[in-house]
DNA sequence: CATCAGGCGAGAC
DNA sequence: GTCTCGCCTGAT
């Protein structure tokens, strides 16, 4: 067990921020817990207050969990740049201070955010379920639990149109089917895209069917940690709209625009208007 | 029952 | 380049 304190780490808000389809909440009632599967390993989190428990090796926090958390940025200093006399944004940024943008895999972010297009949460996450079920391999964490971990290029890229179909991705089918064999025939470079800037990535990006903007910026973002990715899905659109009529000050922001997206996003779907 | 979800591709112009 | 339209499926 790895114990740590943050005052701004909510393994609550992350879960419900959305950024995650993988994450669930254990139903403790003392703390706040709960159970994902990233990188190929079952976590478990437990939180009381500022004081989190990650039940896994010291060795498994360094290498792992510390940068998916992204436990080396300051989020208070990021919350701490917003304009005062923005209110909204202001309210938006104290409601959600506990989410981090975490450091997704890659490939997971781009079948996910594929899939999330024109999507509920609650069917995405059936639908990743069940492709990980399907195409995944199963694994047993050291405390039991059986899960599975997300299919490989290699093990969708096998899977027929019709049996994506079956996972319930709809017309979305089409886009996992090529985007597979894209990723797996090296027709984008997914090494290079770890290592490319903001515009670099996206452009290269947005080579993949089912890939637009929206999704770019998502996947830039949630795996890249392009923190200037400003997704600009329905949701954030409608709050731009009501609460930027003269235009949100994505100058002021460039550099911590995801993070901002990300309180805007939170608010409006979990807090007040 | 209609509408709309964390949009995008294809075709028209 | 910009605009429109159709799209799987199920929650509400």
């Amino acid at each position: 067990m790895v114990r740590l304190k943050n005052d701004n780490f909510s393994i609550a808000q992350i879960c419900r921020s959305g950024q995650c389809f993988r994450m669930d909440i254990l139903g403790n009632k003392r703390a706040e817990a709960i159970g994902l599967v990233a990188f190929g390993k079952y976590l478990e989190v437990f939180q009381e207050g500022n004081e989190i428990s990650l039940d896994c090796t010291q060795e498994d926090y360094d290498h792992i969990w510390k940068s998916y958390f992204d436990m080396d940025t300051d989020y208070a200093k990021i919350i701490s740049r917003i304009d005062a006399t923005d209110s909204y944004l202001m309210s938006a940024a104290a409601f959600g201070s506990g989410i981090r943008i975490l450091r997704q895999d890659l490939w997971e972010m781009i079948i996910s955010f594929i899939i999330s297009q024109q999507n509920h949460i609650k069917r995405i996450r059936r639908c990743i379920r069940l492709l990980c079920e399907r195409y995944g391999e199963k694994r047993v964490a050291p405390n039991g639990v059986e899960y599975y971990v997300f299919p490989t290029p290699k093990a969708l890229s096998q899977a027929r149109i019709e049996d994506l179909y079956a996972c319930n991705l709809g017309y979305r089918s089409r886009y996992i089917y090529e985007t597979a064999n894209a990723v797996l025939h090296r027709e984008i470079n997914m090494e290079k895209l770890a290592g490319a800037c903001y515009a670099d990535a996206s452009r290269e990006l947005l080579k993949l069917c089912g890939v637009g903007a929206k999704v770019a910026d998502c996947i830039c973002l949630f795996a890249l940690h392009k923190m200037e990715a400003f997704p600009k899905d329905t949701h954030i659109n409608k709050v731009l709209a009501a609460r930027y009529p003269n235009g949100f000050p994505f100058d002021r922001y460039h550099d911590c625009g995801g993070v901002l997206q990300q309180y805007l996003f939170f608010y409006h779907l979990n807090g007040m208007s």
